[in-house]
DNA sequence: GAGATTTGATAAAGCGTTTTATCATTTTAT
DNA sequence: ATAAAATGATAAAACGCTTTATCAAATCTC
């Protein structure tokens, strides 16, 4: 039995589009007193008066029409993100954590996936600032670095709170809260080399891509406080996804093979590292008996896959709620704020162990 | 080296807030030509005109205020998306294409993830509404049955466009589009049923949750067709998580060691799958020499587990561009459209195959 | 060529707030 | 008792746009 309602049969019971004026009218008071009470404005009003106010605007459900405080205020309590349509499922943890940042500031959120392209994602940020948005925060993470130039020109161009994800490029951007990649390169880094794990490969999205060339720069760091040739890191740049891992991947093992084999991957994300893990299934590969692998980011589907990841946390929620406080601050104080890294920390699951419990590949390794 | 750039050093350059005004103050001409040319409405203005104010406007880069619009025209050109926190995961790819098709049809999203409860359901509805969206696509996929009542209630007190994702219960929503679960059942269950399986189990979010409800009584019906008794169907309830197949799906295998063991799983939703996948995985369980695993949505993730995953396209592409549509059809002609349903289709990929294949398996099994 | 019609453009009201300046009315100080 | 200060509330302008009603001039109609 399917119940069908209708909702034309409660229309009657519809109470509608309550206004300030409706409560001046009822209480017999002033627009100017109503709006004063409501907005518990600091003004000289009996407390009398204040309760009348607020009954009435309780019975009568009276909530502001936003359009009409935005108008007047020039604040849309609206925060947008924006962040390119590629980088979506990489990011729905840090989507997730926005909303919540801003949820607890009082603020609500709307968003944008533009295409990946220079030119959609400078539309879909204009596109927000027409709507009259506080505050913007886009994520150029997964954009390569020739969008820089049209980024700054229109970010410096326009007087809005606009916050960025990522220093473009070598370039800090004065409003913005980073997570640290080359931090993350070398925090996975270290693991692995800490782990025993001297023949290492990277395996990460498009090498333009400052967030993949920030993350080599970590891993080389630590290689070099190994000792090890940072040239020498097999590295395969291409896109971020499971799909690149799993096909690639073979590709990168058997390259080394002629010398000795790898024993540690580091993935760019942890979709990538999806791919290898897969790889290495398929393959007979044990994981991590015979080949250690980390992903990067700490998205909540780390944990889903065969293997538990190990990874490094960016710390979305940290970066969330740097970003809406940030734009808060620059809507008080005025512009220019500068830049903050955020650490990230690295997440110790099944996905890596120590070099040596495989004895078929102990001996091939030096340590 | 790091470049750090400061927004005040471009301060002059801003240009900012060119109102319909400033464009009227230019050409000579009054606002109200200025509004009227802008927005193509059919009204008596030469063609000499309107080229000088289209141009005009484009020089000084005129875009309107949209609180401004909205007020005056009481709509905002924005669509919210409210969907619980706690399905998040699963719908990234339900917002994806939601924020698509609002893309398409010029409108902007705003989200909500309000917690699960029904009361923050409810005031992220009311929040919506008092930011005077245009229409509010809800989703309440994962809630249980007894939310029913106040969602009801709330819906049709408000004169808004608010169309639910799902026929909360054994009832249909009249402003809905509402993927056919129990259809989704039917064809996982047919899949497996064809492929020869006949000990087949069910894994899935909590069961008061229609979603699962309408899925179990599709897998029943085709149970039905096979003449095999519905109430055999070995069926585990939990939450919408890999944890939780992978934490559980050892004990509905185990329960039925006895007779004869199952050779086909369906999982309530991929998430759960990826779980099961997982777990058959640590076990030796092959999947689908040994195991067929079946889940359901089609997420994007549904390719990246270690085995391709056979599951259910809930068509999320379809469902947002029928939501989208709806909401400017209600705009338009007013209230109450007969809910729609959208049909699933069946995904075949790597996690399901015909029984038989292991030898082991196929004597205990009578087909 | 006078009246009717069409064409082109505008004034003004309205949308629902916020906010500043103003106005009474009390209260306090002297 | 009177000037000064504090209290309580309001009128009115402003925010930037849409839209209706109106007006003047040009074009038609017979």
């Amino acid at each position: 039995m399917i119940l069908y309602y209708d909702k034309t049969l409660l229309q009657d019971e519809v109470e509608m589009g309550v206004t300030i004026k409706d409560i001046a009218k009822k209480t017999g008071l002033s627009i100017t007193t109503i709006s004063l009470v409501l907005n518990k404005k600091e003004s000289r009003i009996s407390e009398k008066t204040r309760q009348i106010i607020e009954n009435a605007a309780q019975e009568m459900h009276y909530s502001p029409n936003q359009a009409a405080v935005s108008l007047s205020t020039k604040k849309s309590n609206l925060i947008a993100l924006v962040t390119p349509r590629s980088a979506f499922y990489f990011f729905a943890d840090l989507i997730s954590s926005i909303e919540r940042a801003c949820r607890n500031a009082g603020y609500g959120l709307s968003i944008s996936l533009p295409e990946g392209d220079k030119d959609s994602c400078i539309e879909a940020i204009q596109e927000m600032l027409r709507r009259g948005v506080d505050g913007i925060i886009f994520d150029p993470s997964n954009l390569n670095n020739d969008f820089y130039q049209a980024y700054m020109d229109m970010i410096l161009k326009s007087e809005a709170s606009i916050i960025s994800l990522a220093g473009v490029g070598a370039h800090l951007l004065s409003n913005s809260v980073i997570p640290d990649h080359k931090q993350g390169g070398y925090i996975a880094a270290s693991h692995l080399l800490g782990l025993g794990h001297r023949k290492i490969g990277f395996i990460a999205g498009p090498g333009e891509c400052h967030t993949v060339s920030d993350l080599l720069r970590g891993i080389e760091e630590a290689l070099e406080e190994f000792h090890l040739d940072p040239n020498d890191l097999p590295a395969l740049f291409g896109a971020n996804s499971a799909a690149f891992g799993y096909e690639n991947i073979g590709a990168l093992l058997k390259a080394e093979d002629e010398s000795r084999g790898l024993t540690g991957i580091i993935a760019g994300s942890d979709r990538i590292a999806a791919g290898v893990l897969r790889r290495a299934f398929e393959s007979g590969i044990l994981v991590p008996k015979q080949l250690s692998v980390i992903g990067y980011g700490n998205s909540s589907l780390s944990v889903e896959y065969q293997v538990s990841l190990t990874t490094v946390s960016i710390h979305y929620d940290r970066i969330a709620r740097k970003a809406v406080n940030l734009i808060k601050k620059l809507n008080q104080n005025g512009p220019a704020v500068t830049p903050e890294l955020v650490a990230p920390s690295l997440i110790i699951r099944g996905s890596t162990a120590a070099l040596g419990v495989d004895p078929e590949r102990m001996t091939n390794n030096s340590l």
